[in-house]
DNA sequence: GCTAACATGTAATCCGTTACATGATTAT
DNA sequence: ATAATCATGTAACGGATTACATGTTAGC
């Protein structure tokens, strides 16, 4: 059960979307707020070369818009393994370690099937980071320092993150709702 | 002019908080919210053997507690090696790609000699936070889907997250103010 | 004709993770 | 006695970054 590097279920979540070259995907790294990750040749295209020899995606030159480009999709299996992905539940871990895997899930959710999957997550996200915002909020209460201290500020940016997260979520929950209405009659 | 890695930073820090042990510090990572580090001997040791090496640390048998423990201080090297990354600025990439290493230095920053330091840091960090919403936010204007996609909920994340990033450093300016006013006179 | 954009890769290096390995001391 | 805590390390592996290296095509 090793999770797989967030760069490679970035990848193959934009491929979902559209196939494109590597040279696309590191475009996108390069010119949207998907910035967090690299879009330098070196991290790129050794992640593809691990989804192609994992079988999660094919390549075909034929199908490039160019010579010497390679159009990369997902294979059956790529997109099995980006529904499983999709499908991991919010835990309390992650909300507190890895904010930006949940977001990038997020990002990828309207592709779920499930059409359930959105709600349910942001459900589960908005109360997982209203809980861990409490549990920091306990741990600040203990420190207590007379002149605040810039560790106990810093604890504080954290509550505060993780309320505004929380927030949004549930707007995005009712925003969601709305403009998805029509299907649950 | 090679970034240090974070986790060096973090040990250096705490360390001129308060010499103490590799296991201490471990123990540090495990149990507080400063968890984002690995608590693992295997990430620590190497990262403190490092700081040695590069004589910013430096280790005593004799002051330590137990036998076998070795008590750990920052040397004049490495106390200066930490004023120097406290006094850097705070950037638009910095928001944009490196907020958790903005908030680790922010939480030494009160170990740093200029007590005007912290102010001008939160005042950079709202403006360039705010700054950096604002570039979200036309980045999402753009996109105008329709029917809301999970995409564009989640870069309403970020907009409200560096919202309240920068409503948290206006704040804490205030809070450090007060807290500092006597020193003003 | 030249420059910017399109396009794909490899090599060296460093760092983090996981697992392994060991031993002393304190509390029950 | 024995378990938990204190304490320090190494080895194997994988992945990210940076720099290097190369070639094509479209627009000016």
């Amino acid at each position: 059960m090793k999770r797989r590097p967030l760069l490679e279920s970035a990848l193959l979540g934009l491929l979902a979307q559209r196939p494109m070259t590597g040279y696309g995907l590191r475009r996108i790294f390069a010119t949207t707020p998907m910035g967090l990750f690299s879009d330098s040749p070196g991290s790129v295209y050794p992640a593809l070369a691990r989804l192609e020899r994992d079988g999660l995606v094919r390549a075909s030159r034929q199908k490039a818009a160019r010579p010497g480009g390679r159009l990369l999709e997902p294979t059956r299996r790529g997109r099995a393994e980006l529904r499983r992905w999709l499908s991991l539940p919010v835990t309390r871990e992650d909300v507190a370690r890895r904010m930006d895997e949940l977001l990038l899930r997020f990002a990828f959710l309207d592709q779920h099937p499930d059409a359930a999957a959105v709600e349910r997550f942001l459900a589960a996200l908005a109360e997982e980071a209203a809980a861990y915002a409490k549990e920091l909020r306990a741990q600040a209460r203990k420190l207590e320092a007379a002149p605040a201290s810039t560790g106990r500020l810093a604890l504080e940016h954290g509550i505060a993150a993780y309320r505004a997260t929380a927030r949004w979520a549930r707007r995005a929950r009712d925003a969601w709702r709305k403009s998805h209405a029509s299907d649950a009659i």
